[in-house]
DNA sequence: ACAATAGTGTCTGTTAGACAGTATTCA
DNA sequence: TGAATACTGTCTAACAGACACTATTGT
């Protein structure tokens, strides 16, 4: 027996820091069905242009809206035949994560809007298109679980970041707060930071850092 | 423009644990292409019967080989055009977990093989179809991290199980040795266990335990 | 009695977490 | 000089990890 192949898109929520809250950029859906309501960036695979999801995923983002992330990588695939009433459909999503700066900049650019996502969703649109609300909430999710032992929120922060930007970041994704004097010390003895120019702030210069890696993982949860 | 829709498959490595050693449970295939080689269990998503990936999962597992696995979780998904020679394609990996008993009955039943992946694929067989030496180890790799902070390991032993029992299963997914006074400690500390009966051994017999809840997730990594 | 496996108590070095205090800038 | 932010040193309680010891079975 043959069966009917499902739809496969790959969507890509965009997430950033804004005033130490995780927020997500959302668009408005231009089309039938679900047209005028809040979306994540999406759209399907070209098989004869992208060579796999990461490709399809960026290719997307290029497109539609003009947007190169600072990190992405796979989250997790949705996938059933409630989700979209055109039929059974398939959504890899990808997490795409940016500086506030860019993001701002880029909603601005695209008619998009800015939603903090720091208090479970209440602050999200009423009207979702799809299940698009879910997705959003699962990818925020793993962002969170994936915070307490890597150095993934970094990437929502500018290339050159304070030690108190950096537990700033941590603090909002992992929801809650943690000392600055342990952080410090923690984060430095993991030898994931190289040191910068100083940047300049309220009171004394800080300490300007970047990731020496793209990504790197603790063994244990950095509080 | 219109799209060609890629082919969506799930695919279901069966992982165990046999003498201590992680394996996984892997077929023959048997049309073409590959036919012949040996292959995860997997099949298509068949859009009127099942609601979403995970119902296709077990179904493929029940329908291809006629078995239940005790837990399964969607593990990532491998989407690119070079995997398969028919086209662009999409497997949603799903990762299933059992006790020896059942699998070691399952390949016997079935005219399957377990496998040792203890060292990195050394004794996975030297052609299997499609990627799929890729997607088991890619899978492995994802059950090794994920054991690290959760009780994912337990679904590879008897439902009943002694803590030494225990203590090897984290031994050999983590690959690395630990304090058996301090595994009992920390374990019994994290509440995720309930006492059963005893379990008769070589030697004094054992407390018996159970999983309290299908998965419990632990703060810090459990050594 | 002894081999085998289960389970406990205790000690030591390291780490988490709290907090007091010093340093460097701008207004 | 004072407000603001950056950074350091130190103390304590908790925990990781090692290890010696006791307990309960079968032979």
């Amino acid at each position: 027996m043959n069966y009917e192949s499902p739809i496969v898109t790959v969507d890509v929520p965009l997430f950033t820091l804004l005033d130490r809250r995780l927020h997500v950029a959302l668009g408005v859906r231009e089309k039938a069905p679900e047209m005028g309501k809040a979306c994540v960036t999406g759209g399907y695979i070209h098989t004869d242009e992208d060579v796999d999801d990461q490709a399809a995923a960026l290719r997307i983002l290029r497109e539609k809206v003009d947007f190169v992330p600072r990190y992405a990588e796979q989250g997790f695939t949705e996938a059933n035949r409630n989700r979209d009433e055109r039929g059974w459909s398939v959504s890899i999503v990808w997490l795409a994560l940016a500086d506030a700066e860019s993001l701002v900049d880029l909603v601005a650019r695209r008619g998009m809007k800015l939603y903090d996502i720091q208090d479970g969703g209440a602050n999200l649109p009423e009207q979702m298109a799809f299940d698009h609300r879910l997705l959003v909430l699962k990818a925020a999710e793993r962002l969170r679980s994936k915070a307490a032992y890597s150095t993934i929120v970094a990437h929502m922060l500018p290339r050159e970041f304070s030690m108190s930007e950096l537990q700033g970041a941590y603090e909002a994704v992992r929801l809650k707060p943690c000392n600055a004097a342990n952080f410090r010390t923690k984060i430095l003895k993991e030898q994931v930071l190289a040191e910068t120019d100083m940047l300049r702030s309220g009171g004394r210069p800080a300490t300007g850092y970047t990731l020496k890696e793209p990504i790197a993982y603790f063994d244990r949860e950095l509080y």
